[in-house]
DNA sequence: TGTACTGTAATAAAAAACATTACAGAATGA
DNA sequence: TCATTCTGTAATGTTTTTTATTACAGTACA
């Protein structure tokens, strides 16, 4: 599931849903995750390529939601984070002189997208409005 | 989803299932996935520790299905790979001062759990055979 | 025009995945 | 019985991926 970026996007995404039109900065984002701000910067990047953040540079700069929480989803935000990564996967080379190492990757392919859709699927159905509403 | 991992017990098990009650040697796997012999014994340990397998030791011995192929789902698969390494996942450490760095882990941690349990839920559908009945 | 930000490249360090070597022990069968 | 062909596993090395750090140009504000 990628894990780790993933969490990390839903972690910047929560404080921002929870900060309002407030603008955050990479520096306190990265304070609360616990990681290297130009990480931060990095996945803030690629959430605003991805249309679910917008940031503001110089003074009194940093980013906030482009929407309302309400209208992002979980599974926005893995897409997001799943395009950036899942390119190019596949590494292994199975023996092509074998009848089932010649069309495992294919057939691999094929159930690893049926296994992720119903994941997204579930993931479809929380908003980030709803996630962050955990929090006290 | 542990890619690596599943994608080599699949292709081993697939093999198996293909080969019915004959006893398959960790050398000739590792062949027909294209990885170290030593990589597929620990595989092998350890879906023989899931009761997935049987092996047999010394000359002429090998591994096979320690039951029908139709008896055997995907899921079975996933649970036996995940086990083996999803303990002690969680290798983030937020910020406790943070009332979100403070809870996250465990809001993502069941939210995790749901979109595996609709992964796992779409893997509890496909047996071994049908998987391998791919295979020309 | 100094200060506080973002954006991004380049590099380094740490961690994880994977490969290799080595060898003890088990079963077989000549 | 003993050479052979396997498994099982530990130890170690290599490669790849992830994460961190440093550095600095550019932007906006006051």
């Amino acid at each position: 599931m990628n894990n780790g970026r993933f969490s990390i996007a839903i972690h910047i995404l929560t404080l921002l849903a929870r900060a309002g039109d407030e603008w955050l900065s990479s520096e306190y984002l990265a304070g609360s995750v616990n990681i290297n701000p130009v990480l931060v910067r990095k996945e803030i990047s690629n959430l605003r390529r991805n249309g679910l953040i917008i940031s503001k540079e110089g003074k009194n700069g940093g980013s906030r939601l482009a929407k309302p929480a309400e209208k992002i989803l979980l599974s926005d935000v893995y897409q997001a984070v799943r395009q950036a990564s899942l390119l190019g996967q596949n590494k292994n080379n199975p023996n092509p002189d074998c009848p089932v190492g010649r069309q495992i990757n294919t057939h691999l392919d094929q159930l690893y997208l049926e296994a992720e859709n119903a994941m997204v699927t579930k993931l479809n159905q929380t908003t980030l409005a709803d996630f962050s509403k955990k929090f006290a």
